[in-house]
RNA sequence: GGACGUUUAGCUCAGCUGGUUAGAGCGUUCGAUUCACAUUCGAAAGGUCGGAGGUUCGAUUCCUCCAACGUCCACCA
């Protein structure tokens, strides 16, 4: 025999979770090559965990991350499914190498880059990022996170860049990447270009300036950067304004200062818009997005205008600029200003407010520079497949890749897939060379005139491209090159498309975007099935969690004081799919004493065993919470594979806690003998709340010396006898429990020290009189009374009142005030008469009557009749007083 | 400028396709506590569901408009 008195009184999280870890993956079964063969047989379900970037810790929203995958995940293990989480670690190429090269130049280096080369600060970097990585590895597993570490991946490791190289040949061969000289955006002070994606727009006030190129120049336009306008070769106004119609085409030279004198031609574009500044717009081919398309429409429709950069990479003005030359953009802004006033040219000087962009990695403005870059165009047709990328993105959110509807993802929550398709109509060229050290390099090599697309080098005298690849080029091949991608292997034979994945929703266009690009293009297959989008964990006050705003938490700190249980749960609980919620230390505070109540829950249980032999047949409350145990199997199961993960959690708590601990555990220390019921209640509870609660549960499993690991235990079945609706001994329960709750408010109500040991008198028809007689025992215990007697009229002097049919007395030391019991009465019949009336209304209603649901009608009728024998009740005993 | 989201108890939030007297956790007040758990138990107070219309027998839920807050996008130079 057990003891298991000798079970600690509180949990002890941080003393067995390391412990518990270990033995998991121990046993191999975080690998479905390795799971038992009831698993062996089931679906495949995969997970790919987004990975975490090697530039620092986790964070609380890794947490949430990976609380949400892993109870997924142990949820459908145990429902006997072939499961598999992929961990990885993202090089997240453009924050890392920036990170480190601060870094260096804390420690004193003025330019890392110059002072040790490509190889030596790739070697810092590497360095860097495998520290990293094995800090956040380990971090990972202190979360719980029931991942196959076999299949660890790293998206800069060799297989990934096999698969990185692969990608880029198709997709070269097919046309889709090409070599361009187009604007990009470009921060000066990492020197790189980045996406449109890693561009942060920021509001501020700004000067907008209106003017005239030169005194005979026929229109005026307004800027915010006249030193762009050096570069300007058109002026672009509203095919439909007339007051500019009779320009259109013609041609103007003017001299502002530049290396050459510009030649302005007048064009029409409808973009331009005709209420704002001047209904002009001065066009610079080289430093603006929507100049540079206007550049090439007028390439393509025959009519060219000229392209002149005048901004260089290192961000001052070039030789084109003539005497600005050498300049900061700033300066060059203040000199080209000052030179219009003096001509007499500005017209206008007035603050607005404006967007700029800038970068998200360094934080300077991004300056928009025309570049010779990699790109990959998503407009193009691809060959044989009468599709472009963009079309392909659009199938596989609507009518499934090929029109195939099993080939279609599902958002949840729904709206981000609106999000989603509507940002892919805006798509453009995804510029995809960094010019950056830390990264894929670009699989191209050139010698003199010649270009070669290989992995390695072709020969002697080749030079590689010396930029490196966008990481996200990487990252969304994950699905895939996780599972062995470009070999045929079983894997991604079995997992591919994977089942589930979550994220955050301010990856959706950078991360799941890209994922459904390539898997898309290669495979013909959706990366994954199902999208669940989360919100973002924030502060208190509602504020980001970040270093630079001193409010980060690390979720390693919460599981040293709390445990990782809890931590989870709070993470979980109390937010709704898609939308941000806030985390504080109470939420913890709560979630580690839930912990810790199922802890004694479960100690208390195993304590009964072998306390009294068999107890023979059920009774009434055996019934009952056997009854609300099916349904509550029945529901969490529902809730999580709708991934309802708060909902579900809150109702196993409720069942768990209010009905279990608090009803049938107390009734259980009267009616002994549950030994068998009990010993099933535990076992079911503890498979449903492991995927919520690996740890506890699993620790609670070992220690009743269960069968085998409760990880890969089975998931409860529904009894589908007990799923029918309930029956009447059920109801009658319900009703015992009403009875307690309105004895206890009686005692309360009167003052009465629940302490004391009271007698109460029952009024009841002969039926429940029976029902409340077999079941007094507990009842006793419950309201804490030494007697509980039966009578037909209530004794004088008593406090009286009535819950459901049941009229009930209770002993008050000394008389009653009747003028206060009066009051009392009187104001509990005028709110049941306002109730009676309510119901009556409804049921008198016929269309109501006609279109209600039949449960309802029946409910309302039952709950007339209870009301009205109240009412009756009420009046009666207020007539006694009087 | 566009799109989306939020607004429900003192606080943090649930509330599925409309249906009994709108819920939880925390907090508050009152009471209990040799009992598995003070990381506990019982009871209570607290909401005209942001505002105004509309549809319906019935609206927190659906529609329209408005307000406040928030997020994302955008080529207003």
């Amino acid at each position: 025999m057990l003891d298991f008195s000798e079970l600690p009184k509180a949990y002890e999280a941080g003393k067995v979770e390391d412990e518990i870890y270990a033995r998991w993956e121990a046993s191999g079964i975080f690998n479905p090559d390795k799971l038992p063969d009831r698993n062996q047989k089931g679906e495949p379900y995969c997970i790919i965990m987004p990975p975490p970037n090697v530039t620092g810790v986790l964070h609380l929203g890794h947490a949430l991350e990976n609380a949400l995958m892993d109870t997924m995940v142990r949820f459908q293990r145990m429902r006997g499914k072939k499961v598999l989480i992929i961990p990885s670690t993202d090089h997240a190429a453009m924050p890392t190498q920036a990170k480190v090269e601060k870094l260096l130049m804390q420690e004193g280096m003025k330019n890392p880059r110059q002072e040790l080369g490509r190889e030596k600060l790739v070697a810092k970097i590497r360095e860097f990022a495998e520290q990293s990585k094995s800090t956040i590895l380990g971090q990972i597993k202190k979360l719980g996170t029931s991942c196959d570490w076999s299949r660890l991946a790293y998206t800069f490791d060799d297989e990934r860049g096999k698969a990185v190289h692969e990608m880029f040949f198709r997709l070269h061969k097919d046309g889709l990447i090409y070599r361009g000289y187009r604007v990009v955006n470009w921060s000066v002070k990492g020197q790189s270009t980045c996406s449109d994606d890693e561009v942060v727009m920021i509001e501020r006030t700004t000067k907008l300036y209106t003017f005239k190129y030169g005194k005979d120049f026929p229109i005026t336009i307004a800027s915010t950067r006249p030193e762009t306008k050096l570069g300007d070769t058109a002026v672009a106004v509203h095919p439909d304004d007339e007051r500019y119609q009779s320009l259109i085409g013609k041609v103007y030279t003017v001299d502002v200062g530049a290396a050459k004198p510009l030649n302005i031609k007048i064009i029409a574009d409808e973009h331009v818009d005709r209420h704002f500044g001047t209904g002009a717009l001065g066009v610079t081919p080289a430093h603006s997005a929507v100049d540079f398309e206007m550049y090439e429409k007028q390439k393509t429709q025959g009519d060219p205008i000229d392209l002149i950069p005048v901004i260089g990479s290192d961000g001052k003005m070039t030789e084109e600029a003539g005497k600005y030359q050498g300049l900061t953009v700033d300066e060059a802004r203040e000199k080209m200003v000052a030179w219009l006033k003096e001509q007499g040219l500005l017209e206008k000087e007035e603050e607005i407010v404006q967007n700029v962009g800038t970068s998200d990695r360094f934080g300077d403005v991004i300056e928009v520079i025309p570049m010779t870059q990699w790109w990959l165009n998503v407009n193009t047709i691809i060959p044989r497949r009468g599709k472009s990328l963009k079309d392909l993105m659009r199938d596989a959110m609507t009518i499934g890749l090929n029109g195939d509807i099993k080939q279609k993802i599902s958002v949840a929550p729904e709206r981000f897939a609106k999000l989603y398709l509507n940002r892919i109509e805006n798509l453009r060229d995804w510029c995809l060379s960094r010019q950056i050290w830390w990264g894929h390099r670009i699989p191209v090599w050139y010698k003199d005139e010649e270009t070669r697309v290989s992995e390695t080098s072709p020969g002697t005298g080749w030079e590689q491209d010396p930029d490196t690849l966008d990481t996200w080029f990487s990252s969304g091949l994950l699905t895939f090159s996780t599972l062995g991608w470009p070999g045929e292997t079983l894997d991604l034979k079995t997992f591919h498309p994977t089942g589930w994945i979550t994220m955050g929703y301010e990856i959706l266009y950078l991360w799941m975007m890209r994922m459904i690009l390539m898997s898309a293009y290669v495979l013909d297959e959706i990366p994954f099935k199902d999208v669940y989008i989360h919100g973002l964990l924030r502060d208190e006050q509602g504020k980001k969690f970040s270093k630079s705003a001193g409010n980060n938490i690390d979720p390693l700190d919460v599981i040293r004081e709390h445990g990782c249980d809890a931590l989870r749960w709070s993470v979980l609980i109390g937010s709704a799919p898609g939308n941000d919620s806030k985390f504080y230390e109470e939420k913890v505070g709560g979630a580690r004493n839930l912990v810790n109540k199922f802890w004694n829950i479960s100690r208390f249980i195993l304590m009964q065993i072998g306390q009294g032999g068999d107890g023979g047949s059920e009774t009434l409350a055996d019934q009952w919470i056997l009854s609300r145990l099916n349904e509550t199997v029945s529901s969490i199961t529902k809730k999580l594979e709708t991934y309802q993960f708060s909902s579900a959690g809150e109702e196993l708590r409720d069942f768990t806690w209010g009905d279990l601990a608090d009803w049938y555990l107390e009734i259980a220390k009267v009616e002994k003998g549950k030994e068998k019921i009990l010993l099933h209640i535990l076992q079911t509870i503890l498979k449903l709340w492991h995927p919520f609660m690996p740890f506890v549960t699993e620790a609670v499993w070992s220690a009743a010396k269960f069968e085998g690991q409760l990880i890969v235990s089975e998931w409860p079945k529904i009894a589908t006898s007990l799923a029918a609706p309930r029956n009447d001994e059920i109801k009658k329960i319900e009703q015992l429990r009403t009875l307690v709750i309105d004895l206890r408010r009686l005692r309360q109500e009167q003052g009465i020290e629940a302490a004391k040991q009271v007698e109460f008198v029952l009024i009841a028809d002969s039926s429940i009189k029976q029902m409340i007689e077999s079941n007094s025992a507990w009842i006793k215990r419950l309201i804490n009374a030494e007697t509980l007697t039966f009578s037909d009229t209530l004794p004088d002097g008593w406090a009286t009142m009535v819950s459901g049919t049941i009229t009930a007395a209770l002993n008050v030391a000394g008389a009653i005030d009747v003028v206060k019991e009066g009051a009392r009465l009187k104001k509990e019949l005028a709110e049941t008469v306002v109730y009676l009336s309510a119901l009556e209304k409804k049921l008198e209603n016929k269309d109501f009557m006609a279109k209600a649901p039949e449960k309802v009608v029946v409910d309302l009728k039952q709950k007339y009749s209870e009301a009205k024998h109240k009412e009756q009740m009420l009046s009666e005993q207020l007539d006694a007083l009087s």
